[in-house]
Formats: C-alpha cells, structure tokens, sequence
DNA sequence: GTTTAGGGTTAG
C-alpha cells in the first residue's frame, strides 16, 4: 500500500489528484455521487482499531469539517476497513489534518449528534486516505498518503461508446505538440490507434503545458485515464475531462518502461508495465518508421521535416513572425537563407552564435508558434515539426538557389514545437555530437578570425558569395574527414580514403554512351555493352524445330507458332504458370524459342519478362551468355561469361511456386546461376584543386549521379540530366577558375601495370548535389 | 464548470 510523505498541509493540497473536487459536510445525503470528490477534516476523535466477525480490520475516526463552523452538526464519522483501517491507525493522531477520497455514503448507525450521514471507506481500489499533522515536529511523519491503487479498467479502442469516460492505451499515429489555443488553455491534438486497428482523434486542453501528454514522436504510447468519449461529425472522438492523465512512454522494445509525466501521484503496476510492453512489440511490427526526421546535411529543398536542434540564439523580427537560431552540428548542404536583424534584438552569447554560423540556420517561426518560440531558451534543445525547407531564388539571380526555413502559422500536419528534456536519449546523442563539432567550429574560426567582419550574421549578399563556393556534389557518409590536399594524396604511397574540394578539369570519355559499361560484381571484369540488333542470329539458330515433347513442362503452358506459315521458322513460347494458371500478360514471365530481336522487344513491353531459351535434348536452356538471358521493357540483362554457371529453366520452378515471386533480374539470375552484370558508368575525372591534379575513376551504377546506367541509352531524360549534369561540373567555354568545386571521397589502390604496381584512385560515397 | 479544436502543410 503506497504511503507517501508530505511536508506541509500545503503540498499536500498541492499533490491531490486534480480530478478531485472537495465536497462539504451539507452536501452530503443518501444516494449521492461522491466518486470524484474528498472531504477534508480534522481529527476530533480516533477508537481504538478493532476486529469485524470476518476478521477485517475496522477503525473508526470522527473529523470535524471547521473549527468555527455556524453550522451544526460540524463533525461526522469516518469508518475504516482492512488494510487500510491498519495503516491508518498507524498514522493518524488527533488534530491531524485528513483528506478522504473513495467513500461510501451511508446512514449513520449511531446517535450521537453528529452528520446522519456517516463515510465509509472500503479497502478498494480508489480509496485514498491523505494526513497531515497539524504540530508534531519530526520531520518523517508529518504528512502522509494512504491509499488503496485504484484498479483501472482500459478500454479498447474498438470498443468505446458514445458519452463515457474511459481509459485508455493507445499508440501515437499522429499529434500536434502543446500550443496555445485561442481561449484559455494548451491544445494537443493526439491521434492514437492499438492492436484492434481503430483510431481514435483526442483533442485535449489543459492550462498547463506539462499536464499534456508529453509526445515526442509518432509509435509513442500513450495511457489516458479519464477521457471523455463523445461523437463529433459520425466519428467518436477522446476530450479531456476532468482529472485527465496522461501516461507517454517511448516505444523502443526492451527499453526501461518509465512513464513520462509531472504527475507526482500516478498508479503504474506491474499490469501496466506488461500493457506497454506489449504495445512496444506490436508497434515495432506494425509501424513503419516513416518519420519526417531528417538532419541539416539531409535535407531537400521543398521538403517538410521535424528537426531535432539546440537553440543559439533567438530575435523578435515583427509581429507575426519570430527568429530562431539553431544548429544540429550538421552542415545544411545548401547555402540557407540568413535573416537580417539588428543585433541589439538577438539574445545568445555572440561569440557561440559567430563561431557556428557556418553550422547554424535561421528559422522563422510564424503566427502562434511565436509566443512560444519568445518562451523557449537560448541553450534549449528542441523538436520542430513539419519544418519547411523552402527553396527560393532572388529576383535578379534566377538561376542561384537558397533554403528558407519557415515553421509556418497553423498546426496542420503537426507543426509545432516542443522542448526536449535534457534527459531525452536523443538530446543526450545529439549534446555529444554538438560538442564535437563544436570543437571543429572553433578551429575553423581561428584559422581566419582576422578576416571576420565585425558584425555576426551574414546578409543575403555574403549568402551568395558562400554559394559560389559551395560544392555542386554531397557527401554520403563520413562527414567528419577533414579536406586533404592533392598534394598530400600523390606523395603518399599508402592505399587509404581521402575527402578532397577540388574542380573538375577534364573528363573522359566525351560521348555519353561510351561511359556505359558492365560490370561483374565478382570478377570485377569490365565489358562493353553489346548492340542488341546483333543477336538475330543467335536467337533464331536455337529453334527451327521445336521439340513437341516439350510442350508439358510442369509449370509452363506452351504455344508453338509457324510464323511464316511456311514450315520455315517455329516460335514457341512457354508461358510460366503459377499453381497452374496463367497470369495476367502484365505479371507473366514468358520463355521464348526462336523469334527475331524486334519481335522479343515487341513482347517485353506487354509481358513482365522474357526469358530466350532454346531446347537441348528434352530440356530448355539459356542461349549463349554473350546474349541477353533476361529482357525487360527496354533492359537487356546480361550474365558474366566467367563466374556464371547457367542451370536449365526447371530451376525456375521453385521461384514460380512462390506466392509473391516478383520476376526481377536479381531474382532470376540467382536461380538461373547466372552472376548478374551490372550496368556502370565508367569515367575518368581529372581533378585540380590548385596544389595538384589527380585522376580519379568513376565507377557507379546509380549512387552518383542518382540516373540508372541501365536506362540512360534507353532514355532521352536521363541523357539530358547527364548532360546538364556534365555541363555544371566543367562547363565549356568559361573561365576555369569559375569551376565549381567537388567535394568527393576517393580512395587509393595498387592496380599492376604489367611488372609495375600503380597507384589509382577511385570516387566513392559521393553524390550530385540535388539543386545541379 | 465555458471555451479552446475537432489532424491532412504556407503562400510570409
């Protein structure tokens, strides 16, 4: 039985459970709703603890509701049970102030000139008996706390009904933080769903912030104790009532289960602990982790993020908009827009806010966000929601871009703002990464603090200065190598990995196509890629005579067309079956003997894939590997000649038996036993970074210029990307000093030239900036 | 013992 300890008569008042209401001696009659109300007295007489028949404690007390009280009878029975009776007899003295909650109201049984009214108070959940000694001196036991936990009954979502108050567990799908509403209180909009599948929307208010369910993320779970379910628009909805609780607790399996409250008194039992824990389990199975989070190098222009941040520094900028200063210890990839202010309205150590300003970036905050934008800290680490990243041109200079931050007006889509505790594991995380870049910061701004304008905050002008020096290619990983020089990187002779900033002199080869090649991701070998047209022969001497026998293979439905109606040239196609039936033409792999290369591209943009096969005996076979083994749309898949070791089409059998076998040419190569080449582009870059000039291969399927190379000769999109691309990294015809720079990873390795070892390098973990 | 908002991007 919890027994809590109180200083004075005060924090008692001050811990009741806030859905209580205090009831007077003259309210009470027979048949009257007490189950949200306490009585308070003092103690004017206590019995001695005695025994019921049943063996059940019983202990009676008499408290007086006011010592100066015109009313008569001012005093009124009390009775005890069980456990309860026990320990209060333990406690409780004469003059001691008492609060009950959880009584009974009933007919006195004695004549005594006090209330016709006696209380009784069960041994049962929700019965509280709170003391407070009026003089006695030792500290422990002036106060004290006795209650019954009160067992709560938690509805499932699936089952609420219309004008109840329930309580509930939920898992957080969506929410908008605390924010002021425009009456008296904070609003949290809470949509919470559990295992039976149900939503439920919660609009809850409560003039205190901390009284909210504090919801940091979606897939947190939520325990709310007294909410009100009502209908609004056909659809149940959760309003506040009062006494509402809240309970979050984060949903990660296997973390301690700690609720996160202010709350002081709170039931949590072993019940509860098993309720969260297997919430925890059904979350990580049922939600995706499909949050908006996303760190300053991350982000895209246009996009909406929740940005986890420490405050820098914060300024008024009108009435209606406010400014944030904030950085992550990322770098945003984008010159970010700077708004201009003037100093004396910034708070933040000007120091701290100068040395990251390279790291840090505005946000402006609009409408109801600024009154608590204006209540946040400099110092306080911060979740924004639903952050704008908007992209922006000035007037004059279409074709430069920048980023602006808004957190616009409204709270749609959960924009809003929260502040993180600092014990939050994420805080925790981001304090240690913080503090390393911070240390990289002050290195920076030493090195040029002689040319440091006075003033701190960078106009629009300077911002696109900034932007003439930013890289046009961003870092994939590894963010934390420092910029080593091409000199360095030549004199060295030790295969290692290296961040260079340097421009693009030359690249070869010139014609697009010719940089297209494939690649055996397990020999290594590099080939061209073959011209289809030249296959014509190879396809048709598989089959001038279709084997009959053939045409039960288990899992194929065969046709076999004379397609000259000569006798002279035989098609057959095996349609793959799955448990026997066709499919739809769309998600049908087809094997095809014989057939002309037009007619085989003709088929693969009706059927999902086509397989060329010829007949060896009474079996089918893959043609020759020189030749596609796979056609789909318009991309040919080719397998390598070396490390391949083609098995006939019965080994398709198992992947059609799948249910939801996709025909991909991963898949298909795997149980073919063909190694699967990979289309690349294959570049050479020269790069000059002024202390020297290295050349650096470029070996990529897709990562760094984010175009497919096994579609770019089939697209005319994608040749034109490429060749924007090409024409921003080493534009003809200007001045080569106006190049942009490259920020790249490259790595060293020994290639044998004959008897000679050779020093190469190779870009790697690099990517196109989004905005070339 | 009321009102607020009642999820679904600003338009700066």
């Amino acid at each position: 039985m919890p027994l809590e300890l109180k200083r004075s008569l005060q924090e008692l008042k001050t811990s009741l459970p806030k859905h209580l209401r205090r009831v007077g001696l003259k309210h009470f009659q027979l048949g009257g709703e007490y189950t949200n109300k306490y009585f308070q007295g003092v103690v004017v007489l206590s019995y001695p603890l005695t025994r019921l028949g049943n063996g059940k404690a019983f202990f009676k007390i008499v408290l007086q509701e006011s010592e100066n009280s015109y009313f008569r009878p001012d005093t009124i029975n009390i009775l005890l049970f069980g456990r309860l009776a026990e320990d209060c007899e333990k406690v409780v003295h004469q003059e001691d102030t008492v609060v009950i909650a959880g009584f009974n109201v009933t007919k006195s049984a004695s004549k005594d000139g006090r209330h016709c009214c006696q209380l009784e108070v069960p041994d049962e959940a929700g019965s509280s008996v709170f003391i407070s000694s009026k003089s006695r001196t030792t500290a422990t036991s002036e106060t004290a706390t006795i209650s019954v936990a009160p067992k709560y009954i938690y509805t499932p979502l699936n089952h609420l009904k219309g004008g109840t108050v329930v309580n509930l567990y939920g898992v957080v799908k969506f929410f908008k933080p605390p924010y002021v509403s425009k009456g008296t209180d904070y609003c949290s909009v809470v949509t919470i769903v559990d295992q039976s599948d149900t939503k439920l929307v919660c609009t809850l208010f409560n003039e205190n912030r901390d009284a909210l369910p504090k919801i940091y993320k979606n897939g947190d779970i939520v325990r709310f104790h007294r909410i009100k379910v009502q209908e609004f628009n056909g659809q149940f909805q959760g309003v506040t009532s009062n006494g509402f609780a809240a309970l979050t607790f984060d949903s990660t399996v296997g973390a301690p289960v700690v609720p996160r409250t202010t709350s002081k008194l709170f039931t949590f039992t072993d019940e509860d602990k098993k309720t969260v824990e297997n919430l925890r389990v059904w979350v990580a199975r049922n939600f995706s982790n499909s949050a908006p989070a996303a760190d300053l190098s991350s982000i895209q222009p246009q996009m909406f993020f929740d940005l986890t941040c420490q405050l820098v520094g914060k300024a008024k900028v009108d009435g209606s908009s406010y400014l944030l200063k904030v950085w992550d210890g990322t770098k945003c990839p984008f010159p970010s827009w700077k708004v201009l202010i003037k100093e004396d309205d910034l708070e933040g150590d000007g120091v701290l806010i100068n040395q990251l300003k390279n790291l840090s970036v505005d946000v402006i905050v609009y409408d109801n966000h600024v009154q608590l934008a204006k209540s946040l800290k400099v110092g306080n680490f911060i979740r924004m929601y639903s952050l704008h990243a908007k992209s922006q041109s000035p007037e004059d200079k279409p074709d430069v871009s920048y980023i602006q931050f808004h957190l616009h007006g409204g709270t749609g889509y959960g924009r809003g703002i929260t502040v993180l505790p600092e014990n939050h594991p994420d805080v925790k995380e981001l304090k240690v990464f913080l503090d390393s870049q911070a240390t990289r910061g002050y290195a920076d701004s030493e090195n040029s603090s002689s040319q440091e304008p006075e003033h701190s905050y960078l106009t629009l002008g300077s911002c696109l200065e900034e932007y003439q020096q930013l890289s046009v290619t961003v870092l994939t990983d590894h963010q934390h190598f420092d910029v080593t020089t091409v000199n360095t990187i030549l004199n060295s002779r030790v295969p290692q990995q290296y961040r260079i900033r340097a421009k693009l002199r030359r690249f070869e080869p010139k014609k697009l196509h010719q940089s297209v090649k494939l690649l055996c991701p397990q020999c290594n070998s590099l080939q061209e890629v073959p011209d289809v047209s030249e296959f014509d022969a190879l396809l048709q001497a598989s089959s001038k005579h279709p084997n009959p026998n053939l045409q039960n293979i288990p899992f194929c439905q065969s046709v076999v067309w004379d397609i000259e109606n000569q006798g002279r040239r035989y098609v057959a196609i095996h349609f793959v079956t799955r448990y026997e039936l066709l499919q739809e033409p769309e998600d049908s792999l087809i094997m095809i003997e014989g057939g002309t290369v037009p007619e085989i591209l003709r088929l693969s943009k009706k059927f999902k894939g086509i397989i060329p096969v010829r007949s060896i005996e009474d079996n089918l076979v893959s043609l020759d590997l020189s030749a596609p083994f796979f056609w789909q749309g318009n991309i040919q898949y080719y397998g390598c000649r070396r490390c391949s070791d083609p098995k006939a089409m019965p080994s398709l059998h198992a992947l059609a038996a799948q249910q939801n076998a996709l025909w991909e040419s991963t898949t298909i190569a795997e149980a073919l036993g063909i190694v699967l080449l990979q289309y690349v582009f294959v570049m050479k870059f020269t790069l000059d970074d002024g202390t020297g000039t290295l050349d650096a291969y470029l070996v990529d399927s897709e990562k760094f210029f984010q175009i497919p190379a096994s579609e770019i000769l089939t697209s005319y999109i994608f040749q034109d990307n490429m060749e924007r691309i090409m024409n921003k990294l080493c534009p003809t015809g200007t001045n080569p000093d106006d190049f942009p720079s490259l920020e790249c990873f490259i790595k060293s390795y020994y290639v044998r030239d004959g008897t000679e070892e050779q020093l190469s390098f190779q870009i790697f973990d690099t990517t196109i900036a989004e905005d070339v």
